[in-house]
DNA sequence: TATGAATGAGGGTTCATTCAT
DNA sequence: CATGAATGAACCCTCATTCAT
């Protein structure tokens, strides 16, 4: 009874972990303001204090769930530019694994929510974020598309597009409650996110091999 | 009519329409449910019952501010149906005036982060404004793109093609703290924006008739 | 045009009496505290600064109620002395009139009603109200039940008897919401005033007149 | 048992029954919507948000007081269907421990009033108390008088004698200030109280032997 | 004389945080 | 270490009342 009350009842390390994941959901749910410290204890099993006993305040964690929400995005995802192949495969692959980072479902469903949230209201640990999970990933896109353009383009015209790009994806993320009322039938499953990830694909690459094909002439 | 309507209330007026626009800032700044009624009605120099007063609550205040909010951004930047012409001039007008509808700074410079917020986190009022104001604008875009395409398409693949000219508009709406961080130099002023739709257009005209041509074949 | 205006909107006076007769239907639906100034003044198609403006507070509006009421209802249900003929036929008098001033519905139902809350909650009106409304009537019950008793009775056991026959009356006003919960069948309309009248005087009779026996022996 | 409950939260219990009796003050004091939460917390030595967390809202914690004063007069004063003996002991001793329970002074003198007003004020919690405490008791004196009367009365003709002695009962403690109005001398102490019962006592019994001997007839 | 917009005090309730246990 | 009862500030909202018109 004493042992089986230990696992019950998990050490410190667990309650945070603990902790870590459940609030990360009821953020994700609810945003910062609108999650209650009490809902994130009940639905993990902990006490109502156990919050500001382990991370010291509710500003806190949230800093901590966004830190371990893109470590643990990063470590599933990872953007390393070393691949080779050609670039239209490579926007292919980098596309699809982008809008599965952002709208896979089932387990850890909250990283892209609480990603969407951020961008819309951030809070100090915005730039950090930037740094280790946007920037690279953005100078990976950046790559693969100035190896489709050619040469002749400016970074600035090369950013629009790698913006035109990522704003095709992040689009069904951060308008998602949108979608839902505009088009009920959305059902934003694996196998939709990969249609819809060829549609942006193919959208974008024939966009791109126009202007290639006109800077040429 | 105006002279006596003017008469008749014109403190009430005042104070409505100063409460709207002041909530108008407070919300974009704060979000619906952090701005608290206290912070908007000192801001406005009304008393704090002054919104329940007018508005019956903070909900409904909220609710009409969005209403105000676009009907003010459409009277700015019309896009009806009835225009005639070339589709591609019609797709080019109206994602210059979406851009500057969303993105527009100076007075009501807090439309385009109303809009952010509600879709990402959105309250009882989403349904209403979907309704209202963004199956319209849904509606005539999706006209001039089928227009673009030609015969032959889904309303499925109409629709994504939809959703990825709007994607990339509203992406430097939603990501605005994002890009700051990312790239500094954007300013966001009427220059820049132009220039921005004219990329936007250029890059969605490429791909749909790129589109248009394959399903011809 | 002019002169319906002045119709539509009464004199003073009619106002002060439109107000009054209001304000005593919703004081005794909801109680004075639960009342407010706006139902009243809604109900009474006045504006809400009516109340303040010709009674100075609700209170001083409450007080005035209370008199107007209990002065139609003794100019309604007169309780003089002066009758004659049997003792038990102007018991059954009594008590019937007591019973439907008590009780009548329609036009003027609340009477009743502002009483039963005035004596379990009672202002600084119930004095003024016990010595001109109440206790001329209690005069009247006694003498018609020392009448009853016949001698030998203290002033103690004769008030009691007022008491029980009046406790009797009383009850199926004050416990109304009760008594609609425990029996929904009662209707409260004038058949059923009657016939219970009709039981509390053969079960009051009944027991004054064995009292009175007794007492003879 | 008891010990581990005191041992598991000896504060909490302490600070519930004090809000509870507290609570029953302050709302016999000035009704339900009259009373306030902040008042009761004051009184109580307790912050102003202990209601809500001990009791969730405002109307829990009256209906628990309505409980808790049933109960508590129920067990000080019990009335339950197994006595054996006359009907007419059997009634006796039903009037006697209702109207202590009713008007008893000292410790939760406020019972009373706070069914007065409950009865004439009713809120949400009437249906929950008629059931719990109001419909058993009028069971048991239904009883007591059935087997008083004998056979051939019909359901309402019971139901109106038993609403005549509920009602000679309820009326000292329904029209209590009134009485002290009309009737200054009257001390509502134990003795008097005890006197009282007895002359309900007696005049009911009378009024129901003579209405049992005349359907014999 | 009468209006209705505006007021400010106070209502119940919520919530992150604290502290004795 | 961990708990959960208790806290107090702040929330939105209601209301009788006031005052310029």
């Amino acid at each position: 009874m004493a042992l089986e009350t230990q696992t019950l009842k998990p050490l410190s390390e667990d309650t945070c972990k603990s902790l870590l994941y459940t609030a990360g959901e009821v953020f994700a749910e609810y945003g910062f303001r609108a999650a209650t410290v009490r809902e994130i204890c009940r639905r993990a099993n902990v006490n109502v204090a156990s919050i500001n006993y382990h991370f010291g305040s509710k500003e806190e964690l949230y800093a901590q769930v966004l830190e371990y929400s893109f470590q643990s995005a990063a470590a599933k995802y990872p953007h390393d530019d070393s691949r080779t192949g050609p670039p239209e495969k490579r926007l292919e692959e980098f596309i699809t694994n982008f809008m599965h980072g952002c709208l896979r479902c089932g387990q850890a469903a909250w990283h892209g929510k609480l990603m969407a949230r951020e961008m819309v209201d951030p809070t100090g640990v915005l730039p950090r974020i930037v740094e280790r999970a946007i920037r690279p990933r953005k100078k990976v896109l950046t790559g693969i598309i100035t190896e489709i353009l050619g040469e002749g383009f400016t970074d600035e015209e090369v950013e629009r597009c790698v913006f035109s790009i990522i704003g095709q994806c992040v689009f069904y993320n951060h308008a998602r409650p949108v979608i839902n009322v505009l088009s009920p039938a959305v059902k934003y499953d694996e196998d939709w996110i990969s249609r819809t990830a060829g549609h942006i694909t193919d959208f974008s690459l024939a966009a791109l091999r126009v202007m290639a094909r006109r800077k040429r002439r």
